[in-house]
DNA sequence: TTGTAGGCGTTATCAT
DNA sequence: ATGATAACGCCTACAA
């Protein structure tokens, strides 16, 4: 075989090879059921391909049947973890047992429509979307480029009535966190919010849990936004050695203090933490250090992702972990299922479970 | 625009909308220059296809005019970092400045050939992959089906005959920081390789890079094959210890110890570590504080990623940091030149320089 | 300036 | 059991 071949090889280049039609190699080659063919003739078909280095032409074959295969998944803009990886890998692999090509799209770069543009191009079956991205107009053109599954992945409380929607319940996850700070005596609860596009909106849902459980406490609850920066940490920091003496709401960073009133007069109060995730708690921890604050002493800390990192810290970090293992295979499935009856629907899938793991933090 | 039409409209459809034919539209719609064709017709063509809704199918026109613009990238089977990531995103972008488009391919079901295959059939103009994953074989079916380009991401002496390359220089890295810690006075350098598959191979080269140094300023050095686990850390640290008093090689994990002879008798020794990346650093200084041993007295350490974390170890972690900047860029440039010039060329190009970022931890 | 027609590689229908 | 042929949507040389 030459490796400069000018052409690659067509599945008519095939049949020639084998001596037979184009048609026959079709059949062969897709393991087309109902037909007899002789063992012998794919034999030759089967040879002939493998000699010529034969690879069909995706292209070709979409324009043919009229569907591709393909699941398009746009990379998300908010800074990659170790769990979106590991749930990208999954639901890879939930696709390609059903048959699917999952492809991760770039072109960040495109907004809008002339994303959902570019994403249509290649006619994909479905689309799995960060909700945000997901405009009407988006939805509309991939709708018209004959997308049969479009959907938006996103927050629980963003609801759109045009696709479906696989959300993650974020305040359940505050309010794992907060439960857990309350049973371990913190007789303060505040709840980190960081200011990056993209992860914002997941920290507001995290900090409405854990303020729903203060409430429940009868705890004051305290909601700081925070930019992930150890000046804005330590600033954070002067804020609470203020309270604990004068007994003020505190505010950082611009941030909207929520019944921020301390407990004047007696002895300082154990703060519970839910820094939103791992990097956020290591950011606090570390700072925390620094200014002599004892960890879980003074403050106990609760992140989020179980990094591996988390249990190299001092004092280990407890942590909300995610369950990721059903929910690719669930959302593949019911991506199938969509897919398949060729209704475009609208479905409502909650995914992710998660579960606490208590370490020295707390 | 219905939402739920049968079929997407095509550029007949625009055609028929606008009162053209089919040729006027693709001419309006891919700017053809040379084309006299008056303003009030390609405004009633833009109009008529903004209302259909109308997207160009990719594949039909990748039949037509014989390359797809697609650029593939199989996702890697190494840890991901935010690093690896920075690296995808700013390819992403400089590939789409020169007109690719970049996906991520998953599948990693799917191995050697029948991998190849699996990305053949989409007729990328090039595929940038592992150096480990582009067998002669692959690199064949690659090849035959009229991939230009053929990139494999390697560690520097890998190499291959038939694939153009991306190294690394990780000896250079190893180099880096181990003449740093013998600049800070330590009398023993250790490399730290770790076990897992994927990132083994280039431990080994930064490793390499470290021995290098010590022989040339004549201090020992001791390379440790290390699990990333806090039990594996430990009791590479028991063995230093012994090492400290006894003076003899030392072995962890199945890890060959080379030149492990130790300064007997003189007061213990300032050990420099090189602990392969950011993470393995981190594991490292938990476990050594954990154990009495103080950093930078006892042991200095340098990591490698300057990841955003590295900062909030205490001491703050030495590190040695990529510059992510230019390199992407050259290498889309070099794809282009590759694809436009229409040979399969052989380049070698070795790409990311570093700096090494001094913190507290040296 | 605009229209006509052919073909890219594949699959599917209909003959044989 | 196998082969001829049409059609999918698009681009472009050539004709008008």
């Amino acid at each position: 075989m030459d490796v400069m071949s000018a052409k690659p090889p067509t599945s008519l280049d095939v049949a020639r090879e084998a001596g037979v039609s184009q048609a026959t190699v079709s059949y062969v080659l897709n393991n087309r059921e109902g037909m007899r063919i002789s063992d012998e003739t794919r034999a030759r078909v089967r040879e002939a391909a493998d000699r010529l280095g034969y690879v069909p032409h995706a292209g070709a074959r979409t324009l043919r049947t009229g569907h591709s295969g393909l699941v398009l998944v746009p990379l998300v803009d908010i800074p990659y973890g170790v769990l979106a990886v590991g749930i990208m890998e999954e639901l890879d692999r939930e696709l390609s047992r059903l048959g699917y090509t999952m492809i991760q799209y770039g072109a960040r770069r495109l907004k809008g429509v002339a994303a959902a543009r570019a994403w249509a191009e290649l006619r994909p079956v479905a689309v799995i979307a960060p909700a945000e991205r997901l405009t009407r107009q988006a939805v509309d053109v991939l709708h018209s480029a004959g997308i049969k599954a479009v959907v938006g992945l996103g927050v629980v409380g963003w609801s759109s009535e045009i696709v479906s929607t696989v959300t993650m319940d974020h305040e359940a996850i505050g309010v794992t966190a907060a439960e857990h700070l309350a049973a371990r005596g913190c007789s303060t609860l505040t709840a980190i919010v960081p200011v990056e596009d993209g992860l914002r909106e997941m920290g507001l849902r995290r900090a409405s849990g854990v303020q729903r459980v203060a409430a429940a406490h009868g705890v004051p609850y305290t909601r700081v936004d925070l930019a992930f920066s150890e000046a804005a940490a330590a600033a954070m920091l002067d804020v609470w050695r203020d309270a604990n003496s004068a007994g003020s709401a505190d505010s950082v960073d611009g941030a909207d203090s929520v019944d921020g009133a301390d407990t004047a007069g007696r002895a300082p109060a154990k703060r519970g933490v839910f820094a939103y995730n791992d990097d956020y708690a290591m950011l606090l921890m570390a700072v925390l250090a620094d200014n002599g604050f004892s960890v879980p002493g003074d403050v106990a800390v609760v992140g989020c992702d179980d990094l591996p990192l988390a249990k190299l810290l001092r004092p280990r970090l407890t942590t909300v972990r995610f369950d990721v293992a059903t929910a690719p295979a669930v959302l593949a499935q019911a991506l199938d299922e969509v897919v398949k009856g060729g209704e475009i629907g609208r479905h409502r899938l909650t995914l992710w479970t998660h579960a606490l793991v208590e370490r020295d933090s707390t």
